[in-house]
DNA sequence: TGTACATCAGTGAACGCGCGTTCACTGATGTAC
DNA sequence: TGTACATCAGTGAACGCGCGTTCACTGATGTAC
C-alpha cells in the first residue's frame, strides 16, 4: 500500500489541519492522537509514519493554525479587499459571537494559550511566532512604533482575555457570555 | 480508624484547598486525583468519602479560589487598609511577574478559565460566580454605573489574556513574556 | 451512665478504560543495477 | 528500458501506563437503648 510522495505528503498535511482544528476546538490535550487519524481518514498506527511524537504534531499544528488566522487578518486588513476593513471592525469581528462558537475553533491565541503554557518548548516556539505576528501586524495598523506595539498588546490582550472568560462561561450564563463580548467590544472599540 | 466530625471536616476543607492551589498551577486535567490526597496527606481511596466525583472537587476547588482572591482584592482596594492602593496599582499587581509565576496559582479566571470552557455546568457554575464577583468590585471602584461595569469587563479582560498570553511563551521566550506584562500594564493603568 | 451496634473516614488493592506509542505485516512505489 | 530489491505509508493488534472510580476491610466515633 505504498503511496505516492505527493499522496503521502498530502496526508500528512491532511493530519496537521485536522489536527489544527480539533485541538482549537477541544484543547491539545482532550484530543487524542487517534482521533485524529480517524477524523482525518486514517487508522491511528500510521501516525508515527509522520511525525515523532503528539508533541511534534502540537507544535505543527499550531503554526499552522496561525498561518492561517494571521493571513487572513492581513488580508482583509492591509490588502484593501473590503476597504472598511479597520482595526475596530476587527476587534467587532473577533469579539463576535461566531467566533466564540466557531466550529473551526477560529483564533488560536485565545484557543490555545493555556495549553501552549502547559506543553514543553516547541510547541510554545510555535505559538510566540504566531503571537508575534499578530502583533506586528497590529502594531503597524497603529502606527508602527513603540507605542503602536504597546497598544497593539493591551488590544491583543483584551481580545484573547474576552474570547476565554466568554467562552469559560457560556455553557452556565449564555447572557453573561454574550455581556463580555459585546461590552469589551465597546471599550476596546473606543479606545483605539 | 474513624474521626472526629470536626477532624473529618478539616481534612476535607484541606483537600479542597490543596486542590485549588494545584489546579491553577497545572491545570485540572493534569492534576490527578490521587495527587490531590498524596500532597494533602491522605490516599487516594479516601477521596470518594468526601466527593461524588472530581468534577465536584473541582467546582468547589474553584468556588474556594476565587472567595480567597475577591476577598484580598476587595480588602486592599476598599477597607483603606493601604490607603495609596488603587485600581491602578491593583494592575501592576496582577500584571507582575510574581504573580505570573506564583507558586500558589494567583488569580484563577487567568488560570482556569480554559479549565472551566472543557468542562460541565457545575464548574461553569462556580466560575460565573468568581467573574462576576471581581467585576462588580472593580466596576465599584470605577464608578459602579453601567458604563463602569463596562470598563469593568474591559479591562479584566486586559488583565486575564495578557496574563494568558505572558505565561504561554515563557518557557520558550521569556523576554517577550515581561514585555507582554509590561505594555500591557502601562496602557491599561493609563486607561483607567 | 453504660453498653452494643451502626456509622464512616480512613487504607490499600483492584477494575476498566483511554491514550501515546510500538510492532509485525502488507503491498505498491522508488531505485540500483 | 527491465528487473530485483529496498523502502515506506498504510493497517490492525498489542503494550504499558495513568487515571477516575469502586470495593473490602479497619477501627475509632456516634448513637440508640
Amino acid at each position: 500500500m505504498r503511496l505516492t510522495k505527493e499522496q503521502a505528503e498530502q496526508n500528512r498535511q491532511l493530519i496537521v489541519e485536522t489536527a489544527s482544528r480539533m485541538f482549537r476546538l477541544h484543547g491539545m490535550e482532550n484530543v487524542a492522537v487517534a482521533d485524529v487519524m480517524k477524523e482525518s481518514g486514517f487508522t491511528h498506527g500510521g501516525f508515527y509514519n509522520h511525525f515523532n511524537s503528539k508533541d511534534e504534531l502540537a507544535a505543527e499544528a499550531i503554526a499552522s493554525a496561525f498561518d492561517i488566522e494571521a493571513g487572513n487578518l492581513s488580508e482583509t486588513l492591509a490588502c484593501g479587499k473590503y476597504p472598511q476593513e479597520s482595526l475596530s471592525s476587527f476587534v467587532a469581528r473577533y469579539l463576535s459571537p461566531p467566533h466564540r462558537d466557531a466550529k473551526s475553533g477560529g483564533c488560536p491565541a485565545s484557543a490555545l494559550a493555556v495549553d501552549a503554557a502547559r506543553y514543553g518548548k516547541p510547541v510554545q516556539t510555535a505559538f510566540v511566532k504566531g503571537i508575534e505576528t499578530y502583533l506586528d501586524i497590529i502594531a503597524a495598523q497603529l502606527g508602527g512604533d513603540e507605542e503602536a506595539r504597546q497598544q497593539a498588546i493591551a488590544l491583543f490582550s483584551g481580545l484573547v482575555g474576552a474570547m476565554m472568560l466568554s467562552r469559560a462561561v457560556k455553557k452556565s450564563d449564555p447572557i453573561l457570555s454574550d455581556e463580555l463580548l459585546s461590552s469589551a467590544r465597546k471599550i476596546l472599540k473606543l479606545k483605539n
